[in-house]
DNA sequence: TCCAAACGCTTGGATGTCCTAGTATATTCA
DNA sequence: TGAATATACTAGGACATCCAAGCGTTTGGA
């Protein structure tokens, strides 16, 4: 998107915060815009490696989430529930890996309103190569060192606990 | 969007890359999950808090960055690198800000190519009542203990460098 | 001096997210 | 058993993000 900025914008945002007499949420608001620019950073690497596969990152996790289901498939709202997104998000996810031949819907057996989810042999195919991609192109050079990664796993999994995503494990 | 789950679906992620023999790249896929799941929680408790002044959090940071502003205006292409997003991203906010009356584009003095956008009085007001509601409803109470916050500080300020977001610190 | 290359902004298109409704199927309870 | 309530999925709308193109304005080298 552009060249190095010559300084920290958050940082610089921080110090307007602190200057304005908010030093009291000056460094969580700090974090917390760290959070959402990490995210935009992380986001477009994926995106980029998922690229020659036709995905994007919505669509590759249902694929991945699909790949690890014990049949391989999963009704809608079960995954809607385990990506943690809208349910019209799934519905817009699987429209769209339908039309690519990735995936297909089924009629739940017993339960009229549900629908299944499930890999074609084609999805099944491209979940693997995309998670290849994913794991040698991204998550093996994150640019976080060892112990941060620990930190952050641990640091977010507080946070995401305490913000209700799942109960605590006993 | 639903009850918590039973599990810490991230660290079912995790399990799973470790059982395909994916150890190697399993916490850092994991910590990447959490930072992406983290970005969506925060985001929403954000949109949240700026509904009632019918702002998104998009044209709330360009707001606030202008209030920031020697002179309450920048070029569209400054904005655009501050808040490291796309030019048309910036586009878009400032036209449905004038629209609705926050902000104002006036032509640059000496640049025919450039275009400034400024705060209105309006939008000066919205800007500070604004960040007064994000102060005290999301900022004050993240969820995030003090020493987290600083941990995250660091660790995503190192990340954020090593990604070319900024130039080192002289 | 003058034209090509660079720059700045906008338009149009593809995606994704959420929300609000609406339709159909299940369940519950009087 | 039949009506009221709850579930599951989808359609349509509002927004945001990025990319590719297009249109002026500036700048820089021949």
């Amino acid at each position: 998107m552009g060249t190095p900025l010559s300084r920290d914008p958050i940082a610089e945002a921080r110090r307007n915060w602190e200057d304005r007499g908010w030093s009291d949420v000056a460094a969580p608001m700090a974090a917390i815009t760290a959070i959402m620019r990490t995210q935009q950073i992380l986001l477009a690497r994926i995106e980029s490696a998922l690229k020659p596969f036709g995905l994007t990152f919505a669509r590759y996790e249902l694929l991945a989430l699909l790949s690890f289901a014990r049949k391989g498939a999963l009704p809608m709202n079960k995954a809607s529930a385990l990506l943690q997104v809208h349910p019209t998000s799934v519905t817009n996810a699987v429209d769209r890996l339908e039309r690519a031949g990735l995936v297909a819907r089924s009629p739940h057996p017993t339960d009229g309103r549900t629908t299944l989810v499930g890999l074609t042999a084609e999805g099944r195919t491209v979940a693997q190569r995309s998670t290849a991609a994913l794991n040698s192109q991204v998550f093996s050079e994150t640019g976080f060192p060892p112990e941060d990664v620990d930190a952050l796993i641990r640091i977010l999994g507080d946070f995401r606990r305490g913000s209700g995503d799942f109960e605590d494990s006993p």
